[in-house]
DNA sequence: GTGCTTGTTGGCCA
DNA sequence: GTGGCCAACAAGCA
């Protein structure tokens, strides 16, 4: 599910309710692959008596920071959420890392275990999370650089362009489509392909759909929604993706779905056309 | 049972 | 070496 946004509610979730907050204790289901290499134990041990310090999202991971240099990295994958229990929290099936704090109870949950929990032992933050490319709404994120990248993948259609983390972070499949119908470009176009003035619409509204979808979905400020996705306006691609018989919210006319770069792909066949 | 799913990676091939 | 494609990972849902 998480995409840009969706990740930043999460660590806003997390933040809200843990700031300053010692970990009393902490579970991790020792089985679980979301571990990968790393030795669960290892991290209970490290986190244990350890202050929650701050946190951070960039593209689709988190990065906690604990006092005494310890830094807990997550990535949510497909299905992965941060919730917050009460304090006396039981885990379920599917929570791999419950932290348990002086109040609350942090608690990370993935069915699928796509995702990815990263750990890390220093002053300063991890190699992994300073490597992520800059955010596509600092002043990094330039037309010059995505019409590089654009000519660069010029032979993969701008669908599958658009969902690589190097140039586009925290893009997913969702946001994709959405900046796509919005710019009026169709999904099987060629990267290579655009014209000018198409790199420059898609430019702005990738930057337009995270700023949209960060405020909505995240929340402005302080203020963090009740759920994910409650307040997504109807004008939104979004809204309409899924439906059996979706209608284009611009044109009215309906909307398409098929495979494009291996991801199953919604767009406006009125509006985004082939030439 | 079948066929999907908002992500990432490694192997294969041109 | 580079870039594009796709299966695999795993569990739940309709």
């Amino acid at each position: 599910m998480p995409e840009l946004a969706e990740v930043e509610f999460f660590r806003k979730r997390w933040q809200q309710v843990a700031a300053g907050k010692t970990i009393r204790g902490v579970l991790v289901h020792q089985q679980a692959k979301v571990f990968r290499g790393m030795e669960p134990a290892v991290l209970s041990k490290s986190l244990t008596g350890t202050r929650f310090v701050s946190s951070a999202a960039s593209a689709k991971q988190m990065l906690f920071r604990f006092s005494g240099g310890a830094w807990l990295g997550v990535h949510l994958g497909m299905s992965g959420e941060l919730r917050v229990e009460a304090s006396g929290y039981s885990p379920q099936k599917h929570d791999h890392l419950v932290l348990a704090t002086s109040g609350p109870v942090l608690v990370f949950t993935d069915p699928r275990m796509f995702g990815r929990i990263a750990f890390h032992a220093g002053p300063a933050a991890p190699a992994w999370w300073t490597r992520i490319a800059p955010p596509i709404l600092s002043p990094a994120f330039t037309t010059g650089a995505v019409a590089a990248f654009l000519q660069r993948r010029g032979r993969a259609p701008i669908k599958a362009v658009l969902l690589m983390q190097e140039r586009f972070p925290g893009i997913g499949n969702w946001m994709a489509d959405e900046v796509l119908w919005r710019a009026a470009i169709h999904p099987k176009r060629l990267a290579g392909s655009l014209q000018p003035a198409e790199v420059r619409r898609l430019w702005r509204e990738c930057r337009h759909v995270c700023r949209l979808a960060l405020d909505t979905i995240a929340g402005r400020g302080r203020h963090l929604p009740p759920d994910l996705n409650v307040h997504i306006p109807d004008s939104w691609l979004f809204n309409h993706r899924w439906e059996q018989v979706g209608l284009c919210p611009k044109t009215k006319k309906p909307l398409q779905r098929e495979e494009i770069g291996g991801r199953t792909t919604c767009w406006s066949p009125a509006r985004q056309k082939l030439p």
